[in-house]
DNA sequence: TTGAAAGCGCTAACAG
DNA sequence: CTGTTAGCGCTTTCAA
């Protein structure tokens, strides 16, 4: 068996309390003794059993992690962030994927709450009822990480998805396009959502109406990138852009494109979302839309901790800016110059 | 505070552990009390509290999962199949990252034994002296994946590295290659090592030394692939062949080879390793040798419960085998036909 | 500054 | 088939 407080306390003399105060730098206890005992755990090579602590103390230091797919490039970064900021903080995580599955998300909290979390950072579904009713019933703090459930988007932290994909398709309809294929994401989250208005908004600032045609929907995977633009030129469809949901839609929809000798970006011009590690290396290079993904991740730990740690502190939408990456996939040739690489 | 044992207990007036067996499943409970107390336990959202019980039971069904570095995709893919076997399972996984920093990985182990996890799947640095100690050590079950440590073969889940890359350069050398540039991995991770045995072994088996000053070290990243490849160029290094440690290198030089104006496969041969999901999206798509990353974390996670539930079953070195993936990276005049997309 | 006692919520061991 | 008692290893509370 393992050395535990009883251990020490039988070596040093001490009564266990005593060893479990000095260990966790209680104050008054005397230097002295402080020092006598954390030598000797060190020498018995204690390791706390958190958990049995936690038991009593009521706080874990687990944080539970529910993210749609963890192998998903995306949500990768985003809980690289995660998984940082915790360790830092001292609190460790648990993390299950939910496939988009709002079912799954149910039991994964229903799994992370027995494991007794203190807190939750979730990539959550959009509008599930079921799941909106439990997290209004929620008695630990949680964070919603680059998406919003619909009712409570204090709980979330943003990057502007909006704002973004206006931001892209203004910057293509400015520059004349008028036959723009969009690629949208996977229902049920708020990113799809939102970014289909971004797209409206921008049309309509230009005075300009979408044609229901033009857009396409998809699960958000390369393979669907690359699908849904051959689909789209076997069906004779016209554009001279592609703007896509996401990076990975982008990255399969320059393939579709090369294979059907369509050059980049002087006969389509392509624009993807996310700016994902590997996007600058495709070819053409890809342009996109940043959104900070690690540091999403650590602001959503920094978040849910300052509500573990006060349980008053009051939620708020944290909203953090978009901003284009303008590489190779689109043409350069114009007034914009916040060109970056 | 929420639903326990003693509320269904009260409620049903059953004895708390009446209720506890009930809801366990365990036999020699009647029909009719079991059917009570689960329904009364479920009209009372009763969540059981696994740390509680964990504590008692000395088993808490949770797997810490030390990874270099989530955010990788190799790691992504391979934690994923951790993940989705560790749920299956019945097991909640703890991640933690290590930057691959033989300090961090101590670090990570001690955590997570505080934590009292039932075992460990580790993706360790090859050769540090103190964690080679730590391991043996160690009385909870671990499971190395995709890699080893020099002196525990038996612990690990491997992918024929040396075969693998062995086959990858036998087939340059067998279409006439002579100057092949070597990108090799990170120090200190099995891998690197064996795969440049496996580069060895390949040059030997067609009676051929090795210029070392074809190999060139890296850290295994796109922004290494793509420096090296810049920096051969510069140097005025010839080579008809780069062969990669690993895709995200590969996908690197690609980039540089296009950016010099060199045709792949024409002027130069491009071999990767890992095929990861997006290399087939690459322009050319990449050729490179199959790691089977998901099943690779599903057959650690399967290993590993098998040693918490028998501590008598004996380790072994699990093989995967190697497959070479040629795609366009390489040129396809030749004998082989093992190609595949 | 230190110690003794209680108890976190559950499961195991023993009893009936 | 069900109940009683003890105790996992720690922290908290109360007392000295």
């Amino acid at each position: 068996m393992n050395v535990k407080l009883k251990d020490i306390a039988d070596r040093t003399g001490f009564s266990i309390n005593t060893v479990s105060r000095a260990l966790r730098e209680d104050s008054r206890i005397s230097e002295a003794t402080r020092v006598t005992i954390r030598r000797i755990a060190n020498e018995m090579g204690y390791i706390p059993n958190v958990v049995a602590g936690s038991m009593r103390s009521n706080r874990s230091r687990t944080i539970g992690i529910i993210s749609a797919d963890s192998a998903n490039p995306f949500f990768a970064e985003v809980i690289q962030g995660i998984e940082e900021k915790a360790r830092k903080a001292n609190y460790s995580i648990l993390l299950i994927n939910t496939e988009e599955q709002a079912a799954n998300e149910r039991d994964a909290i229903r799994l992370l709450l027995g494991r007794q979390v203190d807190g939750l950072v979730i990539a959550p579904v959009y509008n599930d009822e079921e799941n909106l009713a439990l997290y209004r019933e929620l008695t630990i703090p949680y964070i919603f990480v680059g998406r919003y459930v619909d009712g409570m988007q204090d709980h979330s932290i943003l990057h502007g998805d909006v704002e973004g994909q206006a931001l892209a398709v203004d910057h293509l309809l400015r520059h004349g396009h008028r036959k723009i294929l969009y690629i949208a994401g996977p229902k049920n989250i708020s990113n799809t959502i939102d970014r289909l208005q971004g797209l409206t908004q921008a049309y309509h600032a230009h005075n300009l109406e979408i044609d229901e045609s033009y857009i396409l929907s998809s699960s958000g995977h390369m393979e669907d990138g690359y699908a849904r633009v051959n689909q789209a030129l076997n069906r004779g469809l016209s554009f001279t852009a592609v703007v896509c949901f996401n990076d990975l839609l982008a990255i399969g929809a320059l393939k579709s494109l090369h294979e059907n000798s369509l050059s980049v970006p002087d006969d389509v011009e392509v624009f993807g979302f996310d700016n994902l590690a590997m996007s600058q290396f495709m070819q053409p290079r890809l342009t996109t839309v940043e959104v900070p993904k690690n540091r999403l991740g650590q602001k959503a730990v920094e978040e849910l901790v300052r509500h573990i740690e006060d349980p008053a502190y009051p939620y708020t939408t944290v909203n953090m800016k978009p901003r284009l990456i303008l590489r190779e996939s689109t043409l350069a040739n114009h007034m914009d110059n916040n060109a970056t690489h």
